[in-house]
DNA sequence: TCTTATGATTGTAG
DNA sequence: CTACAATCATAAGA
């Protein structure tokens, strides 16, 4: 079976041993060790080639390590990050505008100086918080049910799970759902 | 471009 | 953990 399962490139065999290396050295914390690791590419041939969030993650870091900033800079804007890494990196982000600005000004930053580089430098969407729409057929289930037990629009786990599963939302986003409907249907119908 | 609608997050309370 | 209010950020609409 599987006739058409392509043998595996060296490329991807190379790719998914180095992204499961980094997951390691992710979970161990070891910063260090993914310097080192990172240090083994001279260029970010790889991590273009692999489309995966870790490894672009610790491939910026380790720019701002070495102060390749401009790498970093490129590798921020080029890659979609999860919003649970957005902290991190537009800390780095800022961290490497203030130290180049430094640099170029020969003295460090006062916080004046350094709001108007943020100014200068605002973060690039990919490392910012963002809104997406759920599949158009999900309102309408999700209104209906809502509708239906109206008396009593709190859905228990099971029935989220089931409104998760048919309209291919999260229970945590059918939560959220229930959750902002209730707050602005009830806040709409106060006064 | 400005406004609205809406998904997600945060902080609080239970 | 959950529900909630308040708020943020932004996709879509005007």
């Amino acid at each position: 079976m599987n006739m058409n399962a392509e043998i595996p490139s060296l490329a991807k065999l190379a790719i998914a041993k180095i992204i499961e290396r980094c997951e390691q050295l992710e979970n161990n914390k070891d910063i260090e060790g993914m310097y080192a690791f990172m240090a083994l590419f001279p260029r970010p041939i790889l991590c273009e080639l692999a489309d995966n969030e870790l490894i672009q993650k610790a491939w910026a870091q380790f720019c701002f390590y070495i102060g390749n900033y401009t790498e970093m800079y490129r590798t921020l804007k080029n890659h979609q990050f999860s919003h649970w890494n957005h902290q991190e990196l537009q800390t780095m982000w800022y961290e490497a505008r203030y130290k180049e600005a430094a640099k170029q000004r020969g003295r460090n930053l006062d916080d004046a100086a350094k709001c108007r580089v943020r100014k200068k430098f605002p973060l690039p969407r990919t490392i910012r918080k963002r809104r997406h729409v759920f599949n158009k057929r999900s309102h309408p289930i999700l209104r209906e049910h809502f509708l239906s037990v109206l008396h009593n629009p709190y859905p228990d786990a099971a029935t989220k799970k089931d409104l998760a599963d048919q309209t291919g939302l999260t229970p945590m986003q059918v939560s959220n759902w229930f959750n902002n409907l209730r707050h602005r249907f009830f806040a709409a119908n106060r006064t």
